[in-house]
DNA sequence: ACTGAAAAAAACACGTA
DNA sequence: TACGTGTTTTTTTCAGT
């Protein structure tokens, strides 16, 4: 991983629909070298994803919420299940597994306060080994992105 | 919005580099149609942003952080000095204003802990009216992305 | 919204440093 | 092993219907 390759990474992260042409003048390489690198580190899995970003509220999910999960008991069982859970729920945008005063970090999407609680309800209070969570409501997007600029 | 754009956008959450024909193929409309309504979608700010997904990892950003922070004083001026500072940090991946426990809550993402210190230092010790915060170290990345499924 | 042509971009094969 | 050039193929774009 080279300069060529940072700078590459560092143009992607903010739009893929860069062409080739626009990137190699950008990175001072030839169209192909540049499409060459993109397949590269697409396959060793340095770029994970490529993916649309939707604003919230123009698809009806007014309500964005952060999520701190403290689970009772913390066995291997207990957090795989839950990992599962939050995996599959649609929902949820990101979850987190770590350290501190909680024990997973949530963020999820939902169209109204009716909809937050049935998710509480059907994950949270249904016997899944969740001993406490606290809620913060999004007011503002500050920042968005997974935007990681990979520096020289 | 009808049915047709709710399957282009939850289509597109997961891979933007699917071709107009695939699209077309998955929704079942001509490919001119599907692009119209890209087009549209991201005239109309539905779809915000395109963008790549890293490995954190693989480009040594080892440490994976989430941190709440309660401002001292939430005055206007103190709450947008604080935004703008976290949106010019390169550091930062997402921030978010919300309410609850904590005003801030961030994700960032930093090479290793002397290099968690020195943001701590540098955004939140140095007299810009950050009372406390709690940092959470993420160990697993267990859903990650912006996919916020447009139900019909 | 579909069809077919034109334009653009991406993918590929080859030659080269 | 990685870059660049020219060619082919695919994809996107834009008419007209």
């Amino acid at each position: 991983m080279d300069k060529f390759d940072r700078q590459i990474l560092n143009a992607i992260q903010h739009d893929t629909r860069l062409t080739s042409e626009k990137l190699s003048q950008l990175v001072g390489l030839s169209q192909d070298a540049c499409r060459k690198r993109l397949l590269k580190l697409r396959e060793e899995g340095v770029i994970e994803q490529e993916i649309a970003v939707l604003s919230p509220e123009k698809v009806g999910r007014d309500l964005l919420m952060i999520v701190g999960v403290t689970m009772a008991v913390e066995t291997t069982h207990e957090v795989d299940v839950f990992k599962a859970r939050m995996h599959d729920a649609p929902e949820v945008m990101q979850c987190y597994y770590v350290t501190g005063e909680s024990d997973f970090i949530i963020v999820l999407s939902v169209p109204d306060m009716p909809n937050y609680e049935s998710f509480v309800r059907e994950h949270f209070l249904s016997g899944v080994g969740v001993a406490s969570f606290r809620t913060n409501v999004v007011m503002d997007r500050v920042k968005v992105g997974f935007a990681l600029p990979v520096l020289d």
